[in-house]
DNA sequence: TTTCGTTATATGGTATGCCAGAAACCACCA
DNA sequence: TGGTGGTTTCTGGCATACCATATAACGAAA
């Protein structure tokens, strides 16, 4: 006998104003080009919560949260101020980056089936052509997946979440990075030397592949990036 | 000529109610008991406004600031919970631990000096005794030392910004962590091959030394401790 | 006695008002 | 004209009052 069964879906969980408030923010920080000089970096609270339509007390909660993150920096009776990375931060982020991604593909070299590693090629083997300039957008896109795939493969939610929060910050720089033709091309051999490290599951070799590419971006940033 | 110059002193700096609650709040949640069965976990706003004697503003605020830091969870309308971490999820911050301090490690063959090195000898050579189970409570002590010097060796603070607050995490682990005697002396013999690699300067070496050595602690809570 | 509906209460969510301190502004004096 | 000191204003910190909802308590009906 067939139930007629009720669909039951979770009810419109609406957020709290604090929370909905604490990723507008976060939206609107990262859409700012804060690296241009002369870009403004002050916050005010009474104007923020007008434009926002709720009152100081949940936008506070949220800027709370957001100097938690060290989004911004809260200087009491001076004002609310987005924090500029300095280079020497951004580099110790993409160490960290290099740490963990490279715990990552360790770990996918163990728990991840033949099929999740499989489907890492459709990240890569796309870009297979010599014409990788005219597609730089797209790689830059698929670039960042193919990094996110493999932190996802160690199945390892930690490590997802500190680097997604790494991204945030690191995203404002990725505006102004050049990646000249040579980078994209080698990082794509890097990439498939990485998918074959995992799939022949040799997991000292993956991780040694993926710190030393992620390693080389640092050096990329500490020679051609400049930002103080 | 001596001037005769005023001693001046930086004004003590009162922190925000919203900075001391948080601190206060941390330091409180740290020493609960909150993986003894039968723990209370429910905060209550208006007690504990009462308890720090501010309001419920400054309490609220440093509140979402340990949401965000993944220590409470604030349920609308329903109260405010501290955090039981599970036990996957403790392994999880042991593996991204052992991540991040082998590339502190690493990182330390780079940049630090020989006596900074050396120094790490007298947080091990103390217990070379096979006296060791008399003097666990200094031992732990010391071992938390040693791996925080490394990490301080690397001269990356944000990893050890984020080690910090793993550590927060798992302190409450601590307290049901037994070291049995093989487990503390076999801890010895891999920290003074650590700062051996360290002093030779192989930083392959001594990432793998350090990672093996914490991801042994990772298996050791797998296998020994109950937390569910 | 049990169950269901109603009411009361407890608890977090939000708005608002006032306060204190910092910075900007201005007037006055040398 | 330049600098100094007072005053105003701007801004975040904090307290409090009220609101909405989840849960508990209670009572009536079956």
């Amino acid at each position: 006998m067939i139930k007629a069964q009720l669909e039951i879906q979770p009810i419109e969980e609406v957020q709290s104003l604090k929370s909905r408030t604490y990723e507008a923010l976060k939206v609107a920080i990262g859409a700012m080009k804060i690296y241009d000089a002369g870009a403004e970096l002050r916050l005010d609270e009474r104007a923020l919560s007008l434009q926002f339509g709720v009152s100081r007390t949940p936008l506070r909660e949220a800027l709370a949260q957001l100097e938690q993150e060290g989004l911004v920096r809260i200087a009491p009776r001076r004002g609310i101020f987005i924090v500029r990375k300095t280079k020497a931060e951004i580099l110790e982020m993409i160490t960290v980056w290099a740490a963990l991604e490279s715990m990552a593909a360790r770990l996918a070299t163990e728990v991840a089936s033949d099929a999740e590693i499989a489907r890492l090629h459709g990240l890569v083997d796309t870009f297979d052509s010599d014409a990788i300039e005219e597609h730089m957008g797209e790689y830059s896109d698929a670039n960042i997946r193919f990094h996110a795939a493999i932190i996802a493969l160690s199945g390892c939610k930690l490590i997802a979440e500190i680097t997604n929060g790494l991204f945030t910050h690191v995203r404002g720089i990725r505006q102004r990075t050049i990646f000249e033709r040579d980078r994209a091309r080698r990082s794509i051999v890097d990439h498939k030397e990485i998918i074959e490290a995992l799939e022949t599951r040799n997991g000292e070799r993956a991780e040694r592949l993926v710190r030393e590419h992620t390693l080389k971006l640092r050096q990329h940033v500490e020679q051609f990036v400049q930002l103080d």
